[in-house]
DNA sequence: TTTCCGATCCTCT
DNA sequence: GAGGATCGGAAAT
């Protein structure tokens, strides 16, 4: 690939590829780019899990009822924007979705290391690679993406996704970590692409078959 | 201001 | 597979 090719090819995709449906949406995002430039220097993966959230009717969404609050407020601005929040010690990324008003997000759960390779491995303490970004806590670590990202749109630096690959196969199950919300534990709304090793809870999906 | 509780991760068994 | 770490946001008091 030529430098001209690869420069194109890093573009930040435009906004109306975050306009379609949000679980369509978290399907499409599976084989994009996700990059971070820092100061430190850039570091990017490959989509490869992604969890839709979808507003006002999933009770296991932040904006479960239409709650409105300072953390919250960012999912009702339009699809493409960052909404990123902290669990315990770490922080997670979520694409907004819908249209304005309809708070919906989709949970970047895992990316396959691509570029900045010696720049994850130092940010993740000299883990082995598999460790670096298979879980949404640690690729935020790993790509250098904090609270100040928080509001954000993913259409220019210094966070952005760009166009990547198609993937082959793509599987749907539960979403993780939402066992105490009722039903809306057991829907559908988990995207991951198979096989793929750097998807997090591998161990309970090989173990599903 | 106090309490409660995670859209997680890591370190043990 | 289980439990602790550890802390900010949100709701209760």
């Amino acid at each position: 690939m030529s430098g001209t090719e690869w420069g194109k090819f890093r573009e930040p995709l435009p906004l109306t590829f975050f306009e379609q449906p949000t679980q369509q949406l978290a399907k499409a995002l599976l084989g994009c780019l996700l990059v971070k430039e820092t100061p430190e220097g850039t570091a990017s993966g490959y989509i490869v899990e992604t969890e839709a959230y979808m507003g006002a009717e999933d009770r296991a969404a932040h904006s479960f009822g239409n709650r409105r609050t300072k953390r919250t407020e960012i999912m009702y601005a339009s699809a493409g924007h960052v909404y990123t929040y902290t669990m315990h010690r770490h922080v997670l990324l979520n694409v907004v979705s819908g249209p304005e008003n309809v708070p919906h997000a989709i949970l970047i759960r895992a990316v396959e290391p691509f570029e900045g390779s010696a720049l994850m491995e130092l940010r993740r303490m000299g883990r082995k690679r598999r460790e670096w970004t298979n879980g949404p806590g640690k690729l935020s670590e790993a790509l250098g993406i904090t609270r100040e990202d928080y509001g954000r749109t993913f259409t220019e630096r210094p966070l952005y996704i760009a166009e990547g690959f198609v993937p082959d196969q793509v599987m749907r199950g539960p979403r993780v970590g939402i066992e105490n919300t009722g039903d809306a534990r057991f829907y559908p709304w988990r995207f991951w692409i198979k096989g793929n090793p750097y998807v997090s809870a591998m161990r309970k999906t090989v173990q599903k078959g």
